[in-house]
DNA sequence: CCCTGATTCGC
DNA sequence: GCGAATCAGG
């Protein structure tokens, strides 16, 4: 792929937008979000101001010293290149053999209680359950500050398990159960069955 | 770990 | 000019 004026276009509107350089590379396609980065900066359109001037405070403090690179590049070791993933077909139940007892999840967040199917929007309901297809499906024991902690099934039960996709930056579950557990009031009230 | 943009430099 | 690799940060 080259940067026709098409795309170049498609990609200073983006730019102006506010898209993220992989959104912007997602939507041209055959480029990475690098690819776009670096167009950025050679249209010398770095900083998202348009006029010139630059409206951001913080730019001006942003100016950061370059240290001035040696000679010799710190190429560490090529010891990764493709991973070449072979395909084993056995679920391997790993014991990753628990490391003292720092496994337990500090967190203490009270899980939240299970909302009512009745009070929940139907679109969000309906992600849940794409996404419950999907899960992870992972134990207690598995949680980690970046799996989602949406639990699932009754705790009593030995099928109980938590969601554990990525979570939604920061929040403590995942994008569609972040859906369902921050309901805005106004969308709760008047929620009828 | 997921993501963001910034920079460098072989091509 | 291009963009992967890298850097720096959230």
């Amino acid at each position: 792929m080259s940067w026709t004026e098409d795309r170049v276009e498609t990609l200073k509107k983006m730019w102006a937008e506010g898209q993220s350089a992989s959104q912007i590379a997602k939507e041209l396609g055959g480029v990475t979000r690098n690819a776009v980065i670096g167009k950025v900066h050679r249209l010398g359109l770095s900083n998202r101001a348009g006029g010139g001037s630059t409206p951001n405070p913080a730019v001006a403090a942003k100016a950061k010293e370059k240290p001035a690179k040696p000679a010799a590049k710190p190429k560490p070791a090529a010891a990764e290149k493709k991973p070449e993933k072979t395909e084993a077909a056995e679920p391997a139940p790993e014991r990753p053999a628990i490391p003292a007892r720092k496994q337990i999840i500090p967190a203490g967040q009270p899980l939240p209680p299970q909302p009512s199917a009745n009070e929940i929007s139907p679109e969000a309901l309906a992600s849940v359950r794409e996404v419950e297809k999907t899960a992870k499906r992972i134990s207690l024991m598995e949680l980690t500050e970046r799996t989602c902690k949406w639990p699932i099934g009754d705790p009593a039960t030995p099928e109980f398990w938590f969601c554990g996709l990525p979570v939604q930056q920061g929040k403590p579950y995942c994008e569609a159960h972040v859906g369902v557990a921050f309901q805005p009031m106004s969308s709760r009230r008047d929620r009828k069955r």
